[in-house]
DNA sequence: CGATAGTTTGACACAGCTCAATAGGCGTGG
DNA sequence: CCACGCCTATTGAGCTGTGTCAAACTATCG
């Protein structure tokens, strides 16, 4: 039924696409893919540099293809939040809304597939399913950030970094926990991102890392290469 | 063009639902609210009571129609978390999912009209509007999810009990803020459980509520009724 | 009027913050 | 290759805001 997305009609842009399947465009059908594609670019954009500004005009909305974007709130006082992360293939952009009450910036080197808010728009109203397949993803993130109001509002430090870097690991494998050995990724966010996100100081989340370290549930090399010996004492530390 | 929505073919039930309008069931066409409310009822739920249980399945969407209903979380060693609290005309119900990972209790004596969860997603099936309108109160939750990211991550306790009494202040006068004069309104949650929305504890609320009644910032009789006299102030202590 | 649940207040302890100093990683330029 | 500077991370010492525990107070209701 649906095998023919695979053969003729697909833009050579969405050829190679390593999201495509995954994210929002798996539901077009390939004429709507082709009209898509004419208005859409792909660009890597490097670490910290800002996609969108509080209160800015929300032009284009974008797939992530590679990298991890942050979504964060700041305070008059220059105090910060970080209220989500995006991975690959998440969607970026509010839809609905011309500003954005939130600040986009790329946490690591991103690259990105956008179009011109106009012909999403146009595009979700020919084509029911991917307003379906928005809604499943706006749940998902409903789901994580109350998840991690649990985490803001009643974990300990320790319980807190933990956490993230639970959370941090499954996204690295996104092949279930299969792998009962020891898991091993990068960090994709320096300390200070890392405090924001869990409403801690950098020099907290460095002491309960080291703590971890010590108590030998994971190890660290170069500051960002983590290896996690034993999950289970980490889902403990983590309060699961 | 849609003034026929209040002549005929209305169901009794609905004629004088306080939220149809406001609520889901404003989307829906004469023939699909009599087809739904064939199905739905209307019931009181009393305070305290559960209305779905962790893990649970869900049986049921609805919408609210008075009172309050609070979503919380709840750690294996009892300390629990306030996710989220929904007011009338809010909708009830993880859509496409059969569990609920979190609790969603009775905050106040609460009303209620419930369908059967496959009523709903057959309507949401041959009426896109439906799931339109529902993916804008996801969106909806999700804005206050993080607002309140930032709340729990990054505000000190006057600062949250201030935002918490600013937030329900808005939601008792949906009418904008014109009335520049001394707001007045009913906490319907007690203190137990603005700890439990705030990451505090009773304690803390406690303080952080008389210390504001000292500044005269506002004022409180019987515990429940809080008159805010200066908005403008309260906003400040709130960190806005 | 007593019983119960909820709230406030007080005294003290401790987790996490602040400020400050040290150490490591890495690119640049001599 | 080393020296230097910059950025990031770690470690330490002391402080403070919030939690803990306990007691007193208040509202509500039978």
């Amino acid at each position: 039924m649906r095998k023919d997305i695979h053969s003729d009609g697909i833009p050579v842009l969405c050829e190679s696409c390593e999201v495509r399947h995954r994210g929002l465009c798996g539901v077009l059908e390939p004429d709507q893919l082709v009209a898509l594609a004419k208005t859409s670019t792909k660009h890597k954009i490097s670490e910290g540099a800002e996609l969108i500004g509080d209160a800015e005009r929300i032009e284009n909305y974008s797939n992530v293809l590679s990298g991890v974007v942050k979504l964060s709130k700041v305070m008059a006082d220059g105090r910060q939040q970080i209220v989500g992360l995006q991975f690959a293939p998440d969607f970026l952009g509010r839809p609905f809304r011309a500003e954005s009450d939130i600040n986009v910036e790329a946490a690591t080197e991103v690259s990105l597939c956008s179009f011109p808010r106009s012909a999403v728009e146009r595009l979700m109203k020919e084509q029911p399913e991917l307003e379906h397949r928005l809604l499943q993803q706006t749940l998902k993130e409903l789901d994580e950030a109350r998840d991690w109001m649990l985490t803001l509002g009643r974990k300990t430090a320790v319980e807190k970094v933990a956490s993230f870097l639970l959370m941090i690991a499954r996204n690295s494998h996104p092949n279930g926990q299969a792998g009962r050995q020891s898991l091993s990724f990068d960090l994709p966010l320096k300390r200070a991102d890392i405090a924001d996100f869990l409403g801690l100081t950098i020099e907290t989340v460095s002491r309960q890392l080291t703590k971890l370290r010590a108590e030998g549930v994971i190890s660290i090399e170069n500051n960002r290469h983590v290896t996690i010996g034993n999950l289970a004492r980490l889902e403990a530390c983590a309060g699961a």
